[in-house]
DNA sequence: CGATAAACGAGACGGTACGTCTGGTCTTGTG
DNA sequence: CACAAGACCAGACGTACCGTCTCGTTTATCG
């Protein structure tokens, strides 16, 4: 008996989400974000977020990955090629504001607990890793992408260059880059 | 008068690079890397390091980068093309080690520092861009590459996949998938 | 309407008991001595606890005191003097033992809470100085004890270097030191 | 080099004065003093507390003891037997006033830690049990004392009585107390 | 050769946050 | 409806580092 709070559990997660968009000056910064100060800003105790969350990381995917995962659908009308453009495009409208610094560091967040960026990669890229592969698949049978290439690796072709932008900064992430991108992708650099 | 004193710089990153190598059980951890821990292994006070480097990152990309670089280099013999294959496959080998771990973690503290980040950029990415564009504008005038793709855009479909998987762990990082990548690349995905 | 369980009241006492005797390495502690350990120990909802007692102090109180002041009776046979002898003989052997350290510790409590305080008088003292002034009147009557001085004060000099020892521990608490305060008190120390 | 502050050192010791005098409503209590209080008061560093004193009792001691003694001093002048009332009337006038029960409170804390205790017993207790020996040697040169009782003993049979009820609250602290203790002991209660 | 000024080791300092713990209250469901 | 179970808020614990700031003490030019 004596059964989790949900009214802790909301303002927990309420509590991260404002402090990660209202609290600049600076941009969003998940390291400055801190256990303590969530539990403070929820009014709960430290112990009930312990209890309930293994690290701040876990909190922060909580608070804010199904949210953004809905932010950026993957649709299925049309022609997949389409879709993948129009995906790719959304993903980048979204990386190149202050929600892409956030994801960012939430990658970074990862690189020190492998458990972490499992979750992560259950919750943040499981699902659209399987809709893109059925995209490519049915883009495949459209006739517009070869078949004697793993569905993976063009996956990886389309997606890897936004994500190699948000964390390197090395070039704008519009609509314009996604579509470059993609064409670079599909005709091919060799001649 | 009184000059920076050799013997400390050297013992900082010295220190750093054992505190990196030796003290695990676990792998490379960055994040428990201390700047007073670096100082007590290396025999020197806080505020030397803090007097020379700006942050913790500064230190490990001082003692760290110009090591790693050297040890995959972009070499100019033959067509460009293979070239490029060799540099690649060399990156995923050093990445698929402890190396590799060490990397993403310091692409991981660069996500909430721009100076850092641009610091790591100039040190460790812009030279190899640079050879890279090079290769690549070989490539082209050897008929190898299309002349009407941006050789920046190039570099990236070659690059991206390697930092997406060495962040990620999506996929193992060889040699044979290094030259499925760039198969890829090279013949399209589009029919 | 629902009245007090009887077990539990008992596994509460049984159980404070049992973690003061048994758990040590090191000798009694009443300060780690918890309301949760109790709790968890005699398999009884912390509530309970705090429903019918004030404080750890009075559950130790309930669970120790009786049994203790049992344990050092007054006896009335004999002459009233050698009857005080033995019975400050009896606490100081029963204080330089484990015991005696739970008494001291006991006290110690009181000296932050003026309720508890007054409970433990009232349990512990009370019994013995009504005993002990019984006695020292008898000992007036007898003629052992002078009929000038206010037998509250005669307790207290033969009862208060006791206590004095076991709170300081400046010196033994044996037969042989009470006998020496009894013969001093005794004859005076003014000449 | 790095030399302790003495600043420091004085706001600490000077914190804890004014949370335990100021603060009430409640009576003084040496229990809900916190380190982290101090500190905060203070305005210090935690790791300032800890790196100087062993415990919140060490703390106290400091903050109090020096001050405690130097007010309950032991003069000199005059017959040691008249010396030694007004000693003991000095430490009844303190002791029944706020200043008693934090020293009661300090005892009790002494109970959980026997280094506690023996500083305690340094700081507190020696130096006026060496005095009263001396007085104590005094008087029995004067013919005011006998020369057939250990000094020691007679040192308890003075200020036990005090000090039990300081503990024990069983009845008034004042010069007329002592004063009758100190008859009594004189002329022995035996007949 | 000193003088002198910077760089140095040592480490104390005010802070922030950590993750753990306990105390006392509240809540939920069972017997 | 008293109880067990245990979640909850509150906040202290002791630790680890942070980045800043003296301290004396080298050291290496330069007058």
């Amino acid at each position: 008996m004596a059964v989790r709070s949900e009214a802790s559990r909301k303002a927990v997660l309420q509590a991260t989400m404002e402090l990660l968009n209202d609290t600049p000056p600076g941009p969003v910064s998940l390291q400055k974000l801190s256990i303590e100060g969530i539990a403070k800003h929820a009014g709960v105790s430290k112990m009930t977020i312990y209890r309930w969350w293994p690290s701040k990381t876990a909190v922060v995917i909580d608070s804010f990955l199904d949210n953004h995962v809905a932010q950026t659908p993957i649709h299925d009308e049309g022609p997949a090629i389409d879709a993948l453009r129009a995906h790719l495009a959304s993903l980048a409208r979204v990386y190149s504001g202050p929600e892409g610094r956030l994801i960012a560091q939430l990658i970074a967040e990862c690189q020190h607990d492998p458990a972490t960026l499992e979750e992560f990669k259950q919750r943040f890229w499981k699902g659209r890793a399987d809709a893109a592969r059925l995209l490519i698949e049915r883009a495949v049978a459209e006739g517009a992408v070869r078949d004697d290439i793993d569905p993976d690796v063009v996956a990886e072709m389309l997606y890897a260059p936004i994500y190699f932008r948000l964390l390197f900064q090395t070039g704008d992430l519009d609509e314009e880059a996604t579509d470059a991108m993609v064409d670079a992708a599909l005709k091919g650099i060799g001649r």
